[in-house]
Parts: C-alpha cells; sequence; structure tokens
DNA sequence: AAAAGGTGCTTAATCGTGTAAGCTGAGACG
DNA sequence: CGTCTCAGCTTACACGATTAAGCACCTTTT
C-alpha cells in the first residue's frame, strides 16, 4: 500500500462538524476578536473534529493567501564549524515562541550557493533572514530588501547595503589579544591570517597591526601568512615560517585568525619540535568548543556566538512586528579574552 | 521607504511578453514535450521578461497546485554535536542535482520539538524526511507514512515503524572495540554508559558484554556508570568509579559511550593524577572532529556520518521516485576502529 | 408593531500556479 | 472549394486556505 493518501483539509473539518469552512479557519485562528463570532459551542465541536481528524492546516495555501509564510531563512557558511550551530542556537531561543520558524541553509561557502539561496528565500517567501555570508554583495541583498523581506547581517561586512547588523567589534578584538602576546614579553608574534578579502580576515590582521604598532613594534610582512580560516594548508604556512629563517629570527609567538587555524598551528609546531607555549605562544579567535579540549588549551577570543544569534533573532522579530523602522540598526556584541595554556 | 514591494507574478511576466499566463508556465516548466508546443520565438521573448523582471516563481502556490513540494526534512537531535552536520553534508551531497532541497530541524533532543517538527511536516507538506530520532514512536512515524511522507530513519531504532534504515552495526562495532581493549591487555574494562532507554546506549552496552563474555571476564555491576552523551556529569561518575575502590580494584581501562563523554573522562582522570594512556586506557566511539585534537588523541569507533547521510539521501530519492517499493530496507555502513595515543 | 441592533453563521472572492481541454488560423488534401 | 490536421495559443478550473461582506434570526428599543 503506497498510501497515496487523502489528508483533511478544512473542508474535511468543515463537513463533519456540520459547518462551512469559514467557521473552521476562524475557530484555527482564533479570530473570533472582530465582527464574526463564533458560538463556544461550535468551537468546541470543530476543534474535537480537527483532533479527531488529525487536521493540519497546509501552510502552503496559508502563505499563498495571506502573504506572510511566517519563515525565517538562516544562511551560514558552515555547519561544521561549531560556531555555527552555537549562533543557530541563539537565533532559535529569540524565535522561539513566536509566530515563526527558522529554515536553515548551509552555503559550504560557496558563492553559488549563497546565490541560489537567495534565490529559494524569494520563491519560498519566507518573510526575513538572517545572514551570514562572505560572498554576497549589496545588490544580492536589495534583492531580498526590495521583495519586502527584512534582513539582518551577522558581521559588519553588509552594512553597506543598509540592513541591521550584529557584529563582533573584531579590530579591537584582534588588538586586545596582540596586546597580550605583548604584554607577556613576545616582540616576535606571527600572524596567521585568514583570506584577505574576507572582512574578517581583514579586520583581524588590522587588529594585529595596529596592537604592533602601539607597542612600537614593526610590522614585517615575513612574519604574516594568509590561510583559508580552515585546517587544511596551514601546516605549510607554518613550516614556511619556522623552517627558514634562523633560530632568533623565529617568530615566539603565533596570532591565528580562528581556532580552527591554530589549533592545527599548535600541531605543526609539535611535529616541528617546538613546544606550545614554552618554545612558541600560540592564540586563536573564537572560542570554539574544542578550544578547552585541546593541550595545550586554547589562548583565544571568545565571541559570544550564542548572543549574537539571539540579537539577530531579536532584531528581526521587531522588525517583522513595527514594520520598517526608521535607521538600520548595528549592534555590537562583546567580546572577551579568554587565556588558557597555550599563550 | 518600506518597500513593501509588488513581487513579479506570472501575470507579470505574461502582459509585459504579450502572451497569455499559460504560456509562461509552460516556459518555465519546459514542458513542451506534450500536447502543448510552444515555438522557439515566444519561448525567447519570456525568459527575456522573465530575466528582466527578475521573477521568481511562488513556491507556495506551485506546491499548493501540483501536491509536491521538492522538499526533504532532515530532523536531527543536536546540530552543535559535530557528528550531525557531517551527515547533513552526506545528505546535501545525495540530494544535490535533483530537483529536491533539504531543510533542517534541531530538535535539541526534545521529544516535545521532534513531535512539534513532525507537525510542521505534515503542514508544510514535504515530500520526504530523514529522521534522526530518539524519541519518536512508531504512531509518530506512521502519521508522516500515512500522509504519504517518504520516511528514512538513521540508526535503527524506527525498524519497527516499517521504514527503511541506515545504521552502523553498533552492537558488533562496541564489541570490537572492547575486543581490542582486551588484546591490549587490560582485564578490568569500565563502561561509561549512554542513557539506557535509548537505543545506542544499549546496543554499545550490549557489545560491550558481548566482548567480555567471549574473553571469559566476569560483567562487574561495579564497573559501569549511565551518563547522557554529553559531557556534564561526567567528572562524578569517573570519580565515583577510580575513587572508591582499592588501587587492584580500579579499572585499567575506560570504554565510553562516545566521544564527547571520552574525551571528558580523560580531563577527569587528568584532574584525579592520572595519566592516559599509562594509568588508564580510554576509548570513545563516532570519532568526531575533535577526537583528533585532544591530546592524547582519541582511539574510537568511527562512523562514516557523512556516507550514512548520503546513503539516507540516495535511498530517500529512490523511494520518491519510484514510488513504493516493495519492502523496506536496512542498509549497514561500515564502521572502523581508529587506534590512536588514548588507548 | 416596526425599526434597530447584535449574534452566529454562510457566501464568495482571492492568493499564484499547473494543466487539461478548447480554440484559431494556415497549409495539406481530397 | 470544403474538410482535416496540426502547431501554437488561450480559457478556465483546481489546489487549500483567509477574510470581507452579507444574511437570517432573535432580542431590544421606540
Amino acid at each position: 500500500m503506497p498510501s497515496e493518501n487523502h489528508r483533511p483539509t478544512q473542508e474535511d473539518v468543515a463537513r463533519e462538524a456540520g459547518v462551512s469552512r469559514a467557521v473552521v479557519s476562524y475557530v484555527i485562528n482564533n479570530r473570533s476578536g472582530g465582527k464574526v463570532r463564533i458560538s463556544e459551542r461550535t468551537r468546541r465541536r470543530v476543534l474535537e473534529v480537527v483532533q479527531r481528524l488529525g487536521y493540519q492546516p497546509n501552510v502552503n495555501a496559508r502563505s499563498l493567501r495571506t502573504r506572510r509564510s511566517q519563515l525565517i531563512a538562516v544562511m551560514v557558511p558552515d555547519l561544521t564549524n561549531p560556531f555555527y550551530p552555537l549562533m543557530i542556537r541563539g537565533i532559535q531561543a529569540a524565535v522561539e515562541g513566536s509566530d515563526y520558524h527558522i529554515v536553515v541553509y548551509d552555503s559550504d561557502d560557496s558563492a553559488a550557493h549563497e546565490r541560489a539561496f537567495v534565490d529559494m528565500m524569494l520563491r519560498r517567501h519566507v518573510d526575513g533572514v538572517v545572514l551570514v555570508s562572505f560572498h554576497l554583495d549589496v545588490e544580492d541583498v536589495r534583492r531580498l530588501t526590495q521583495a519586502g523581506i527584512q534582513t539582518v547581517g551577522i558581521g559588519g561586512r553588509l552594512r553597506a547595503a543598509g540592513i541591521d547588523t550584529v557584529a563582533t567589534r573584531e579590530r579591537p578584538a584582534a588588538r586586545e589579544i596582540v596586546r597580550y602576546l605583548i604584554s607577556r614579553g613576545h616582540r616576535r608574534i606571527a600572524h596567521l591570517a585568514g583570506p584577505q578579502d574576507t572582512p574578517p580576515g581583514q579586520l583581524r590582521i588590522q587588529g594585529y597591526h595596529e596592537a604592533l604598532e602601539e607597542a612600537g613594534l614593526r610590522y614585517e610582512e615575513a612574519l604574516v601568512r594568509y590561510g583559508t580560516f580552515k585546517p587544511a594548508g596551514v601546516a605549510q604556512l607554518i613550516d614556511s615560517m619556522f623552517a627558514a629563517s634562523a633560530p632568533e629570527q623565529r617568530p615566539t609567538a603565533v596570532f591565528a585568525a580562528n581556532d580552527l587555524m591554530a589549533i592545527e598551528a599548535i600541531r605543526a609546531l609539535g611535529r616541528l619540535g617546538m613546544r606550545v607555549p614554552e618554545d612558541v605562544a600560540v592564540c586563536g579567535f573564537d572560542n570554539i568548543p574544542a578550544a578547552e579540549l585541546v593541550t595545550p588549551s586554547l589562548t583565544t577570543i571568545g565571541q559570544d556566538c550564542q548572543r549574537m544569534g539571539r540579537l539577530a533573532g531579536e532584531t528581526l522579530l521587531e522588525r517583522l512586528g513595527a514594520g520598517a523602522r526608521a535607521e538600520p540598526r548595528h549592534v555590537s556584541v562583546p567580546y572577551l579574552l579568554i587565556v588558557r595554556e597555550s599563550a
């Protein structure tokens, strides 16, 4: 039996309860407040039938009619980076209790996927969007906003698109952790940077730069290597940093642009026979869960991603409720220097 | 400007292109094959207008009409467990290139959420579902299948519901890793078990049991503690295992029911002044990414979750294509003993 | 007793799409 | 010259819901 079934519709409920379809709709949506009144007796009877038949309203039909889908789309670059699931939890928490539901898109950090997802959001007629994007441009975002879709960006990249944003102040954060390294006596501090064409990559290198400058240290090209925010390739970068130069020219500390890279760096250093933190100090950025599990545990900058998610969710709900507010709002989430064993 | 916009519909495209709405629909869906033919000239003109107006079909309306949503829902218990994002990647990979899209639900391992998500799937009229569930029962699954929703379960728990399943053979896997511990000379092997009311918890403890029996070792209640698959509380369990007994009565190895617990166990042992693996060997189950990052790196059972995801996705697509096949199919995914430093 | 007002329904239009069935005009054919 | 065929459209209904407007009946007011 393929059980290609007839699922109950309002029609079925109405027939069974001996009322018109409209009554069923009014009852289900609790719209007894306006001009239309439904007697308590009928209401009960309808609800009983709904229960008995296991009726579930067809949200496609409903959205078609109401022009609202009660959907919030969340796009993240990489679900396998623990950072983002936590952020989603935050958004989830903000949305819980409202009538909205979230749907998650994992773009796998691909520009093509990101564009495709924007299309999907338009086709699905989602009401709101939370974007964590490294590839979309202002024009892509405009397609969303022009369609009347409320949009919140996480990370400052899309500030120019005129949407609300929630972000960590990455530059000061990067500056602070490099300052910390300096305060511990380090003078030759290397930076394992993220991609230069992404704002997180840029901001972290800027912060690095500023901290050096403050302390009167020279910025040396030789101390900077560009990676991808992912573990792959980090070992080679570390090799090239340490193998090439004379011992006294080697960095005594490495500031990695994120934790994944930092952890991989520690392993690469181990293979080179260097101990962390005795020979080289290492610190990261993000404070992913693994940061405290590795040995040595990782000194890093804690971004409260769950809170960022919650703020993004709340901001979005506010917009969705109040309609258009005057100006886009940009919220900063505090960061935290977390000192552990690695530096 | 709130830009509560008029989004283009087929109507708009039709008007602009000087044809009827139906033509637009036929062109968009490439339905020139049947009785209806559209001239190449018109086709081009329509597509040009579609492009120019940035028309995107409203999938709500479409699903309403066609009774197919092209949606596959994926429900997982915990997005923050790295295991599941990988599985989702696998499903994603299987679905890529088909006309289906996936939507992810994170149930946060709550029975209430799981039920609520089943409702959502029914309301959204998703075409297929991949379930990783610890709480749904056969009746819940029947609600899905009765509504004509193709369903695939990951993990053997829902085999009784008559749906296709994809699973690792956890019992043999558990047996194998305990066998390995025995082969390394361990005789007093403790088990940090998962919840007794979940199949993964049960199967792993059964495998543990079988391996002991094979080797002629006695199963001792005192060597087993029940946890939750999460790090919280593990420290106390370890304390109670090791603090209480005389040194020669202590276990020399601990088999944890999953990696998260194993990692936490290693840390707890460290606080008790015991070295891993010299004083106590520890092994886990799952092979999450952190397993190779921690020190000592974790000996564990590798479940190829990405492959499980892909298989689940493929199975589902097959069902969705072919309609009803005769019998539910149960696929086993190979596991792998991964020996690292911790045991 | 007629008018007014309120309660509790029903009727019917509408959202944007897919698709079967009908229509039209031009060329082929007897 | 009338009929047939067929390519290439258009017409019209259906999907399942929301919601404004209308209607019947009863009670209260004038």
